[in-house]
DNA sequence: GCCAACGTTGGC
DNA sequence: GCCAACGTTGGC
């Protein structure tokens, strides 16, 4: 999951225990979120637009999908007036903290890995704040994390 | 259903 | 701040 650390941050998160992902407008992210994240699964934390961009830590799903409250509130930038109370257009779960890495692992670092050449963040274009891992990126992931 | 215009994301 | 990529909107 992605997040511009100006606005969300690894430790904004640390310090409040957990939070809702609110806000996600896009479909693609939304059906992650609604009909694959499952409590107790794990996600990367992603710093984006950041001094280096890049995985910086580990959250864990404590909350699986509900309906964001944000778009039914029309003084919210994330308000959408299509979208109807019994038949909310956008969900979001809430993550908790799990752990900060000693050492960001940077877009930079993360090219380097040949075994992570599929994984979705590191294609050209891909714009997506919430998208999948493999179990094998994960693992290689977390490898790396502990040098 | 096509596609131009426009808005947003995010690396650099 | 620039700009490529890409999603959404809306006229036709």
């Amino acid at each position: 999951m992605k997040s511009e650390p100006n606005v969300y941050s690894i430790d904004q998160l640390k310090e409040d225990k957990f939070t809702p992902w609110e806000g996600v407008r896009n479909y693609q992210a939304r059906n992650f979120m609604r009909d694959e994240m499952k409590k107790g699964d794990l996600v990367f934390f992603y710093h984006s637009n950041a001094e280096p961009s890049g995985i910086v830590g580990v959250a864990e799903v404590s909350r699986e999908a509900y309906p964001d409250s944000f778009q039914f509130d029309k003084k919210s930038k994330y308000f959408d007036s299509k979208s109807q109370r019994d038949n909310p257009r956008w969900y979001l779960v809430d993550i908790q903290f799990k752990k900060k890495f000693k050492k960001v692992l940077s877009l930079g670092d993360l090219k380097q890995i040949k075994e992570l050449d599929g994984m979705p963040l590191l294609q050209r274009g891909q714009r997506l704040s919430v998208q999948p891992v493999s179990e094998t990126e994960w693992k290689r992931i977390i490898e790396e994390s502990q040098k």
